[in-house]
RNA sequence: GCGGGCGUAGCUCAGUUGGUAGAGCACCAGAUUGUGGCUCUGGUGGUCGCCGGUUCAAGCCCGGUCGCUCGCCCCA
């Protein structure tokens, strides 16, 4: 038997609604922010990502779907959509007008990983951006989106985790301070830890082994080091979140993965989830437009991992109902009774209902079953007297009460619920 | 990339010290010949993930492999 690629998965007629659901909720709160949609290519040139998110990074060095086309190119699946965006906005020239320039994206993404709960190798992401503006106002402005989305899809019980990386200078200060504090305990820490020391030493503060949380209680604290504008920027989104009345959790250890964030970074976390319990977050990138060849646009954006999204739902109950098959279902049985009922299908469909046939050519008992489960609410039944006479029986099925009128009066007649 | 658990009908699972498979649900058909949901009766359906080994004999033991799952790592 032919299986699906590991860590990929068919979506099927029995969960399709829920994400449409999603589907539904993303792209009518993304609107009423005034976001747009922008649709990337699912592959770009493997440079877009490399530069874009860091050749430090675990995605970058072990996770990508990287190959050479015919040409000799190479070729990436996209791991994420921040640098790919940030390149079709540069070719496209969209961040040229000078004002804000928001953008939203829903669709797949790859990573070559370890499947898990709620990590998959095709996965899903929804995220928006809003470019070409510094200000703490954008931030607050993409959590607000955020908050707005998880409230809409019913999800309630969440923690908002929120950090500052500070600018530039005030990191490239303290990376020095840590690096310094922890190699006087590289003997101390985790192997995972020691080699990320030098590659990506903030990642240390949010490990998970107990021999790093330990040394990282006593280590510097980033805040510390921040000057003005990083402290500047930090205070007024916190103080326009409060007076907002966004709950969120000041976590000093959130440093996120990707090379490209500074300033304010966010995670959304749920404890309906598994180890993987974050499914949502972001941050500021001001530096990405010129990493990969732009100029310098400032940009603060968020993604949502959608199956996560879906996993919540799923655990909370929050799931929409599932659709019946069909409004009506049409009994007919009988010898050449088959042309009559297709017809009477079609001229109800064409007015808008939802109708189904039995497609088996069986007794009138099955088929009736057939009716009841299909969850259809009338049933059209037609029988050797129906076709002579030219009529049709409805049955509502609710109370089982019936009719019979002709059929040139179906097109005029109330199909009234029970 | 590393570690643990698992893989038997469409679904959920049982299968005792190894002797070539069962249940419930679902599905199909009947229970007065044109009618559902309840009940009853009967039936269809499985190369026991795959490959190899041990054995007279393997779903049960051993090895490998693929996949799922949970955790580490990473991240959404």
């Amino acid at each position: 038997m032919i299986q699906a690629i590991r860590g990929t998965k068919d979506i099927l007629p029995s969960e399709i609604e829920n994400w449409y659901f999603l589907e539904n909720i993303f792209r009518s709160v993304s609107d009423t922010f005034g976001y747009k949609e922008l649709k990337t290519p699912i592959f770009e040139k493997t440079e877009v990502f490399s530069r874009g998110i860091g050749d430090g990074t675990d995605i970058v060095n072990k996770e990508m779907y990287t190959f050479d086309d015919r040409g000799g190119e190479s070729l990436t699946l996209r791991p994420e959509a921040t640098a790919a965006l940030v390149r079709s906005v540069i070719q496209n020239k969209l961040a040229n007008a000078g004002t804000a320039q928001k953008f939203w994206y829903f669709g797949p993404f790859f990573r070559y990983e370890r499947p898990q709960k709620g990590r998959l190798r095709q996965f899903h992401q929804y995220g928006a951006e809003c470019l070409a503006t510094d200000k703490p106002e954008s931030d607050v402005e993409v959590i607000l989106l955020a908050n707005s989305i998880i409230k809409k899809a019913g999800i309630s019980d969440y923690k908002l985790l929120l950090n500052s990386l500070g600018n530039d200078s005030s990191r490239a200060e303290y990376r020095e301070a840590l690096i310094k504090y922890l190699e006087s305990k590289k003997d101390l820490l985790s192997e995972d830890s020691q080699s990320r020391l030098q590659i990506n030493p903030l990642r240390v503060l949010d490990s998970k082994d107990k021999r790093d949380i330990e040394i990282v209680v006593d280590a510097p604290i980033l805040a510390n080091y921040f000057d003005e504008e990083s402290k500047n920027h930090f205070d007024i989104v916190t103080s326009m979140l409060d007076s907002l009345g966004v709950q969120y959790e000041i976590s000093p250890k959130l440093v996120r993965g990707l090379d490209y964030y500074s300033h304010t970074v966010f995670e959304f976390q749920s404890s309906a989830l598994g180890a993987q319990d974050s499914f949502g977050g972001g941050g500021r990138y001001n530096k990405l437009f010129s990493e990969l060849g732009g100029k310098d646009t400032p940009a603060v954006g968020f993604a949502f991992g959608v199956e996560r999204l879906l996993l919540i739902l799923e655990e909370l109950n929050l799931l929409p109902e599932v659709k019946t098959d069909c409004d009506i279902f049409i009994v007919a049985a009988g010898e050449g009774i088959q042309n009559y009922s297709f017809k009477i299908a079609q001229e109800l469909r064409d007015s808008g209902f939802r109708v189904a046939v039995d497609l088996n050519d069986r007794s009138m008992k099955a088929q009736m079953r057939a009716s009841n489960k299909s969850g259809a609410i009338f049933t059209i039944l037609i029988g050797e007297d129906e076709l002579n006479n030219n009529t049709v029986t409805i049955k509502n099925m609710g109370d089982s009460t019936q009719v019979n009128i002709p059929h040139k009066e179906l097109s005029n007649y109330t199909f009234k619920i029970a």
